[in-house]
RNA sequence: UGCCCGAUAGCUCAAUUGGCAGAGCGGCUGACUCUGGAUCAGCAGGUUCCAGGUUCGAUCCCUGGUCGGGCAGCCA
């Protein structure tokens, strides 16, 4: 029984955010809803971003209001127009969908003038001479009150005039700023009298030469959310303290005042989360890319198999966080996905540790074709038919001379089932010189063809298997966590964080798959049955096709194994 | 020895603006099964950081501690 209450709460997520929306829609605050993402196109997004694009699109979709996507582009030194491109991508694929509201900021860069020119009129901007390391020297700190600029009380013609020439070009980098009049005692930093405009004769990705003077964040985020309408500003907690600075230019300006909600950040445990780490790993090789699918970039994620549902699904697990940011286990992010890719992914069958199994009784020479089920989640995908012949190969991992107890596989003696083949026994270990197990001679029943006994005879196990003529040979690559403590910091005195890279978390090697794989596209998902959910790479060629292994499987026997002491 | 924020089951979060502390994941147990997967059912009993205070009653209010995080870019 579910009731009309409790359907509500299901469709309509609650959270602080969403509280205090509903609260200033209902007091008449707003009247709509309308969110924003505004990367800087500085660095690839990661799943850090996912929650706020997450946050922000379905906030204003589960409100009926509008999300815009707007780059942040206020300063030409870091941003590239490579970068705006693979965010635009990202954001799509992830689903959120900004209509045809793609803006950015540096188109509204002459607005922005405007207002700073209001603001000096108002005797609440000043053109400061300081460099930027006396500016540093007088802002005081965190415990002692800053001093004001020499500058700081220049006439208002004067700083008409110096704000012209800055922005025509006349002083060098760095020379001059604009600044806000506001405090330089506050026991706030962020309100000490902020830089507005800095000087910067570079060439902007989209501006050009066009201008010399820069609008700092504090300055012009605000401004970019008014002027575009927007009522909830969400952002990570660290902007919590600009808030009273958001709202301080918004209001001497008189203009419509946006509000700002800050929710926490997101870390993840086992990996790291900055750009400067993610430039760090690809500088010093132990990552190929940013697209390396060991890294939480959407690119990475995206390459290693990871739907944009998985990815959401998570978002919305973990919610919004607290008012403290949040580190979250990664197996929650990969829970996820499992429970997405076993819903759609088709499965097969594949030979990781491949051991070699002749039918002894099996016609030589005889091949024929069995029935196989695409994905028993889904009906409608349909079934396919697998190639079986006299020689086959088998997972190593699924014989034991020496079963130990609860170990339903292969093993001497013992009869199983190959999944949609028939029952087979072992009869007979062949092993080389070393002792090292090659070959297993076994029988089939040939009653029992599509894996049913007509006797009703059972079997405790299943297990997977591709027949040696057939299957394709492919390259997998195994991947784990890219760290291998929950913490990357967690380092001894001296070493930095690379120092707990697992070293285990790539391991490449062949493997033998049903040849229905034959032709896969880059991004195809398959489930290969027992094992783990695995993606066709873009590495992969006609000749040889890559994989990457997305997630294992759960795997409740290495559970029971160990809780054994094996 | 500044300002701001946080501290609830292993983890991440809730708790109708003071009223018997709940969920998801993990974990454990069982059922079932042609993936030992999936699925399903059940279980979990946490000094709600500590010490005071207000109150009939505090996770939620006040005071003081402790611990953690953020802030001193002409980064965002």
């Amino acid at each position: 029984m579910t009731t009309p209450e409790a359907n509500a709460r299901d469709a309509a997520p609650s959270d602080f955010i969403r509280d205090a929306i509903r609260e200033d829609l209902a007091n008449g605050r707003y009247d709509r809803v309308h969110t924003r993402f505004p990367p800087e196109p500085n660095a690839y997004l990661h799943i850090g971003h996912a929650k706020a694009v997450w946050i922000d699109y379905g906030i204003a979709r589960e409100f009926g209001g509008l999300f815009n996507l707007r780059f942040d582009d206020t300063n030409p030194l870091k941003e590239e127009p490579e970068f705006v491109e693979a965010i635009i991508e990202d954001v799509r694929w992830l689903g959120a969908d900004w209509g045809d509201r793609l803006y950015f900021a540096s188109d509204y860069f002459e607005q922005m003038v405007e207002w700073a020119i209001q603001l000096i009129r108002q005797g609440q901007a000043y053109v400061c001479d300081l460099s930027p390391e006396e500016m540093r020297a007088t802002r005081g700190t965190l415990t002692e009150p800053g001093t004001d600029s020499p500058y700081r009380n220049r006439s208002v013609d004067e700083n008409l005039g110096l704000f012209a020439r800055m922005r025509s070009g006349e002083f060098p980098d760095g020379s001059r700023t604009l600044r806000a009049k506001i405090d330089m005692a506050s026991p706030n930093v962020v309100m000490r009298d902020p830089v507005m405009y800095r000087i910067r004769h570079a060439e902007h990705h989209r501006q050009g030469t066009k201008w010399c003077v820069y609008p700092s964040y504090d300055w012009a985020h605000g401004l970019e959310d008014s002027i575009e309408g927007v009522t909830h500003s969400l952002c990570t907690l660290e902007y919590e303290i600009h808030r009273p600075l958001y709202d301080w230019f918004l209001e001497q300006l008189g203009i419509y005042r946006p509000r700002q909600i800050e929710f926490a950040r997101l870390s993840l445990t086992y990996t790291v989360m900055s750009k400067r780490r993610f430039v760090d790993l690809v500088d010093r090789g132990f990552v190929i890319g940013f697209d390396d699918p060991r890294l939480p970039t959407l690119a990475g994620l995206r390459r290693r198999g990871y739907t944009p549902e998985a990815i959401r699904e998570f978002c919305e697990r973990v919610g919004v966080g607290g008012r403290a940011d949040t580190t979250i286990d990664m197996h929650m992010l990969e829970d996820c996905i499992r429970e997405d890719l076993n819903q759609r992914s088709t499965r097969v069958m594949g030979v990781l540790n491949p051991l070699r199994v002749v039918l002894t009784n099996y016609p030589d020479g005889q091949t024929e074709e069995v029935d196989a089920i695409n994905n028993p989640e889904d009906p409608s995908a349909g079934t396919r038919k697998i190639p079986f012949g006299k020689t086959l190969y088998i997972e190593r991992d699924d014989f034991r001379k020496e079963p130990p107890p609860k170990f339903f596989r292969l093993a001497p003696g013992r009869e199983v089932r190959l999944r949609y083949g028939y029952f087979i026994t072992c009869q007979e270990v062949i092993e080389d010189e070393s002792g090292e197990i090659v070959e297993l001679r076994c029988t089939y029943d040939p009653a029992t063809r599509g894996g049913d006994a007509p006797d009703g005879r059972k079997v405790k196990g299943t297990i997977h298997w591709v027949s040696a003529e057939h299957a394709i040979e492919v390259e997998v690559r195994l991947y784990d966590h890219l760290f291998a403590k929950p913490d990357p910091d967690e380092v001894d005195e001296g070493l930095d964080y690379t120092a707990n890279l697992n070293p285990e978390s790539l391991r490449v090697q062949a493997a033998y798959v049903e040849p229905s794989v034959a032709g896969a596209p880059a991004g195809a998902r398959y489930q290969f049955e027992r094992l783990a959910y695995f993606c066709v790479d873009p590495d992969s060629s006609p000749e040889r096709l890559v994989f990457n292994r997305t997630v294992t499987l759960r795997d409740s026997w290495a559970k029971i194994e160990k809780a054994m002491g094996g």
